[in-house]
This record gives structure tokens, C-alpha cells and sequence, in this order.
RNA sequence: GGCGCCAUAGCCAAGCGGUAAGGCAGAAGUCUGCAAAACUUUUACGCCCCAGUUCAAAUCUGGGUGGCGCCU
């Protein structure tokens, strides 16, 4: 069997507590799928689950790496599966619970990262280019190399172009193969469940957290962080409500003038999230401003 | 009461006689090693209302309405 379940959805719809009693209700325990509640100390930015939430259901990939590390999808797929299966081993169903839509995709499709890694001094090199001689410089470098590439990415998704070069030039000269894009993985029956909520009820949400987040100290929190040695320039530090409030600390905005843009940013972000989710064919699709827990626990027992 | 200034999309705003820039908010989307990232697309049969001048008006003229400022 070696059913999976995935509890998916945008920012604050209120993935946490449903993850939870799914958990609760069929005897699993939660895998993270959130690329910033991955880093510890950042509690109350990335709005992560509560310890007296933990308590209630074991937690797999929450405060796992420091601000300061690097992480990438890769890395993400080798920890989660090894929980994976580490639930399994327990007799227990892993719940799969986040927003984060690229690492999901790394646990439901057969990925193959390869080994490229890439090196600073060469990535380095590439930005340059762009920054130098423009980007449509830097596409063109692509597209003698891969035509196929340059196609698909954007002159001006520098980010992207770099890395599609760098794969190919310090990889194994191997172009990454993307026959396999919809190959879904065979490792797991997977089950997928995305919440929603009428998109005004959604942004209210949000907006109404952004002030919670502030109230529970979130100032504080990035303070400290900063105390740290932390900063924009780290990537955990570019997470949304902690780049905006360092921006406040550093004399960029005033204080409500970053609150704002947490809240914009976030409301972007639940777009951006809703969007990638769109694609999964087999999603089940739950609007909590219409239904509830108890739908949802249906729903799972009746197709599990 | 008098004088002056202003009125363009949800908001800010350019245009000053030739057929509505731009920004923000919003919407839609892309995605295979930084993904809470990076990137793409999109938003006014109409410029407060009425009349006039003109081949042509958001742009000029007159009148209204609304707002702001100053003066008595």
C-alpha cells in the first residue's frame, strides 16, 4: 500500500491544524513541506507550528538546518524520504503538509537532480555577463549550447539561465532529461488534498495573521536573527516578514510600510502557490469557506 | 460672499488639439539543485456633467457640479 497522504494549500489557510487531526485521525505523523520552517530560530516568521502542536503529532523536517546553511530541492527530497520511510517502518501513514510546490513535486514525480552542483566562481562568472553585456547576452550563451533550454526560460530570468548553463557546462555534459517531467513516482500511493478558501476570506486571513505574527514578536525575532550575524543576504533571511522587517530595522521602510508588504507579499505568495497546485490533475480540492475537518476526514476514509 | 487652483482606471499619476505613458493594488501564468525565490502576460470604446469651436477635444471656450487653498 504505502499510502501517502498530502495536506496542500496556500499560506494561511490553515493547513497546520487540518494536517493535524488527519494525523490524529489515522495514526500518522506530519513531514514538513516548507522551505522556511526548514531553519530553526525562525519561529514565528514562518509561523510554524506550536510546540504544544508538536506535542500533539510528531513533526519530521521542522528546525532541521541553520539560517546560514544552504539548502536546495535535493537535499529537501533525501530528508524527506528518509522520514518517509522512517514513518513507514513504524506502521504509521506519513502526512505530507506544506506549501511549498516544488519540494512537493520532488517527493511525487521521479526526479533526477543529477550531480552538478555548480561552482560559486563559474556562477559568478555568469552573472556577470548578464550584468555586463545584458541579459539577452547571456540567453544567447544558452542557446548555443541548448536551444532547447533557452527556448523555455526567459532572457530575463537571469537565475534560471545561469543555472540551465552551469547544469550543462560543469554537469556531466549531460543535459538534464525532462522526458521524465509527469513521471509520477511508484514509491508511494499518494492521496492529494489542497485547502482553499474564497480568495477575500483567504486575504483577510492573511492579512489578519501578518498582525498576529507582529503581536507574537515577530520585531523581536528578526532582532535577534540579526544579532546572529544574519542577514539579507542569506537566503533563510529572504523569506517573507523577514526580509521586509530587516528592511525596517535598516532604515529602508517605516514600520508600517513593512507590515504592508509582508502582507502583499504574502497575499502574492498564496497566488503563486494556488497557481502551482492548479496543475496536479489528481488534487482534491477542498474550500474551507464552504466545508470543514469533518469533509475532509470523510473524504479520506472514503478513498483511502 | 470674493479670488485662485484642481477634477484622467480601485489608488497615485503623465498627457496641454491628432485619436489615453508609467507606477502601485488586483488578475492570469511559467517553473527539475537559492522556490516564502526568480520570471512572463494583463488592466480606461474612455479622461466629472452639459453645450460650443474644430476635419479632429482629455486637451480650447462658456455654463454647471464637486474638492482644495487664500481673502473678507
Amino acid at each position: 500500500m504505502r499510502k501517502i497522504i498530502v495536506v496542500a494549500g496556500p499560506t494561511a489557510v490553515g493547513k497546520t491544524e487540518y494536517a493535524i487531526r488527519i494525523a490524529e485521525e489515522f495514526n500518522g505523523e506530519i513531514v514538513s513541506c516548507d522551505s522556511m520552517q526548514l531553519y530553526k530560530y525562525m519561529d514565528i516568521g514562518s509561523a510554524k507550528p506550536t510546540p504544544e502542536e508538536q506535542a500533539r503529532v510528531k513533526h519530521y523536517l521542522i528546525d532541521e538546518i541553520d539560517p546560514k546553511d544552504d539548502f536546495s530541492v535535493a537535499l529537501y527530497m533525501e530528508k524527506a524520504k528518509a522520514a518517509i520511510e522512517h514513518i513507514f517502518s513504524m506502521g504509521k501513514t506519513p502526512i505530507i503538509a506544506g506549501g511549498t510546490g516544488l519540494y512537493l513535486n520532488s517527493l511525487l514525480y521521479e526526479m533526477d537532480f543529477g550531480k552538478s552542483k555548480g561552482s560559486e566562481e563559474y556562477r559568478d562568472k555568469l552573472y556577470k555577463i548578464a550584468k555586463e553585456k545584458g541579459n539577452e547576452a547571456l540567453h544567447k550563451i544558452l542557446q548555443g549550447i541548448s536551444p532547447d533550454s533557452a527556448k523555455r526560460i526567459h532572457p530575463n530570468n537571469v537565475k534560471r539561465v545561469v543555472r540551465a548553463i552551469e547544469a550543462i557546462e560543469i554537469g556531466e555534459n549531460q543535459l538534464q532529461d525532462f522526458s521524465n517531467v509527469n513521471v509520477k513516482t511508484k514509491d508511494y500511493d499518494t492521496m492529494l488534498i489542497c485547502l482553499n478558501r474564497n480568495r477575500e476570506e483567504l486575504y483577510d486571513r492573511i492579512n489578519r495573521r501578518v498582525d498576529i505574527l507582529i503581536n507574537m514578536g515577530l520585531l523581536d525575532e528578526v532582532k535577534g536573527l540579526m544579532k546572529m550575524g544574519f542577514t539579507d543576504a542569506d537566503i533563510s533571511m529572504k523569506g517573507i516578514g523577514y526580509k521586509e522587517i530587516i528592511g525596517y530595522f535598516d532604515g529602508k521602510y517605516s514600520l508600517d510600510e513593512a507590515i504592508e508588504l509582508v502582507k502583499r507579499n504574502s497575499r502574492r505568495y498564496a497566488k503563486r502557490q494556488l497557481t502551482w497546485f492548479k496543475k496536479y490533475q489528481d488534487m482534491k480540492w477542498f474550500n474551507l469557506s464552504e466545508s470543514n475537518i469533518e469533509d475532509v476526514l470523510l473524504w479520506i476514509k472514503e478513498n483511502k
